[in-house]
DNA sequence: TATGAATGAGGCTTCATTCAT
DNA sequence: AATGAATGAAGCCTCATTCAT
């Protein structure tokens, strides 16, 4: 069986995609990933015009995979157990890669420089897709009644997102889970105290690590 | 009067401080600092055996910058004040340069790779400069009994350096400071609720961002 | 006509070969044969993946040469006359460059350091078919009951192999021939020694060198 | 105790000597030399005004090693059980460098180029003092009439020189002594051919490796 | 004597891309 | 649609040496 295009653009995109997540876009080259690809130079440049519209539509594929609940954490929360289990689901992530990886998003959001307009915006899309999803459940919370009116969904939902790639970057750095762990418990606990009926308890007033 | 030689290894470290700031490390090769720098290829190399340790040299420049409160932001906290300051200055700080640029140190952390163990841990260092002064703070605050016995001071540090870290994040790939702002005022609120006595009172229970 | 790759990969290959012979590997940059060749860098680590693997091609070549008998010098003996000829023959090829230089293997095989197995394996598969060339022919002459049964075929063609590069060598350093010419005769005249029949009769007991 | 003019000089010297011997001239860089003898770069450029004059210096040195008698292996011969054990003392030095090099002055005459006028008249003033070493042997051995009337003392001196340098590159290439035995092996049968009286008498007419 | 700062040419290689077929 | 040849700027670094102190 051949491969069509479809097939082979799709294999270019998550190899590409895997490789910036792993090391970076700046450190990647083309060469690398048509290496990695199994394709070849030509066929590269016909599905992708240059490098950076590569790394634009492998933004679109990750702002898809967001938006369709297909990304390695789900953004569709419906509970607080949902939203307990949205943090920690981003550290067990990292875990899978030794703790050496941070955010897909987040590593390729720090590269942008001021000449990349498009991908900023691509980056933009993604991250906002991201908050839109968190700023709903809290909004559709506060609606039911049980989150605190205080509360500002947007701005609730711009802190998970930035407690996040900040924990995520900590735990790449320290290459060990804990200062993530630790940074997203907090936030959690911040999360909690806005409910109106304390339905997370935990003994000691902490989320359990262990249930990482 | 004539540069010696303290003066121009001085002169490098700050250009390639500011230009891995501006546009990160991968992006900013010898040749662009030796001409920012006004000085020679040999030379540079005479100063710093190659760009890798160059690097590191301007790590253990923000470790002591950190280390003695001469960073652009201090980590030197001993109010409730100062804490709240702390977290705006960052923001502050970002403003400077447009909204165009996240944490000097952050940005250098995101894009270490697996080979640059030397690197990381360095990195690591400045980060745990960070959190041992804001720990301190913490520690001491405990110990006054003006904070929560549930607050775990390291776990609170972390937690402050990474939405700081996040916050910054957010704030350059958006190039406008709210989404950062939103952010770290959340991260204000948690740690207000950890104190014993609420000495810090905004009306609507929120931090005014207009006071940046 | 225009050039197509093959015709650009041999050209460079052959140009690689003259100046590796002319004045060593180490002392060839890849910017020396792009030049002599022509071409373009680009083009030259198109077809070359680095220097390092260009000098492994060249030696192929060298191979095949040997193998094929279209070296400067023949291994392929079938008389006691052929291999006169052909010890006397290494120094002709050497007088066609001034004697300026040695053989073109063993001045890159001098050159071979601890890092460089690749190479030295390359290196020893010439000498090694320089050597069962002429081992063949000393066993057919053993078998033919021409040769002395005290001589060991293998021995007897690494002898041959060693004295004529160090006669090279020694023709080299010295500019003259003479020196070469001396020692592949005393190499001959052992040779001769184990000759059943002593076919080939010089007056003194020496080959002339005027027949050089 | 302070190191005096002298002292430095020559270990600069000792060590140039070892790092051209190990890696050739060309790969041997003066920073190298100077780190490698716990010099400075004033110290070294005071000594020795060019690289080259270092290699000279490293060449006249080897000079007054072979002449004194006090390099690794003695030229001087008084009879054939020294012959014998000269030849051998080669492979024996070889192996201590576990067969990764060949001889010291055989890889710095590789080396030399059309340009490199004077250091090829050095290289052959140490060969000239080897070869007058081991002609003055051959010619007394043939006053006392031990030797044949047909050896030319000259011509069996280059002989035995062209063989050592030729058997050591192959030993270098192969990595193994063996080839290198087989060569000298032969070369040292041809010279028991030319003694009038057979002293050196081996069972199976060769000289066993295994003596070494 | 001794030092290390300074120099710039050059070494080896990769990069991102275009182009002709 | 697909190929791999072609390109030359640029990246990182070493070299051998000179020079001012």
């Amino acid at each position: 069986m051949e491969l069509d295009g479809a097939e082979i653009k799709g294999r270019i995109l998550r190899v590409a995609a895997e490789l910036f997540h792993k090391q970076g876009v700046r450190f990647t080259s083309p060469g690398e990933i048509i290496k990695a690809a199994g394709t070849r130079k030509g066929q590269f440049y016909h599905y992708f015009k240059n490098k950076n519209l590569l790394v634009h539509e492998v933004l679109q594929y990750f702002l898809e995979a967001v938006r369709t609940g297909t990304a390695p954490v789900s953004y569709d929360i419906n509970s607080w157990q949902d939203l307990q289990n949205f943090f920690l689901a981003h550290i067990r992530f990292q875990r899978k890669f030794g703790m050496t990886r941070s955010c897909p998003i987040g590593t390729v959001a720090n590269e942008v420089s001021v000449e990349d307009e498009l991908i900023r915006k691509d980056i933009n899309l993604v991250f906002g897709m991201m908050r839109s999803k968190l700023a709903a459940f809290f909004a559709r919370e506060k609606a039911k009644g049980e989150l605190s009116n205080a509360a500002n969904p947007e701005a609730v939902a711009e802190f998970c997102i930035a407690t996040i790639q900040g924990a995520m970057l900590l735990g790449k750095v320290n290459r060990d889970s804990r200062p993530a762990e630790a940074a997203v418990t907090e936030a959690l606990l911040h999360l909690q105290r806005y409910l109106v009926r304390q339905t997370i308890t935990c003994k000691d007033e902490r989320i359990a690590p262990a249930i990482l």
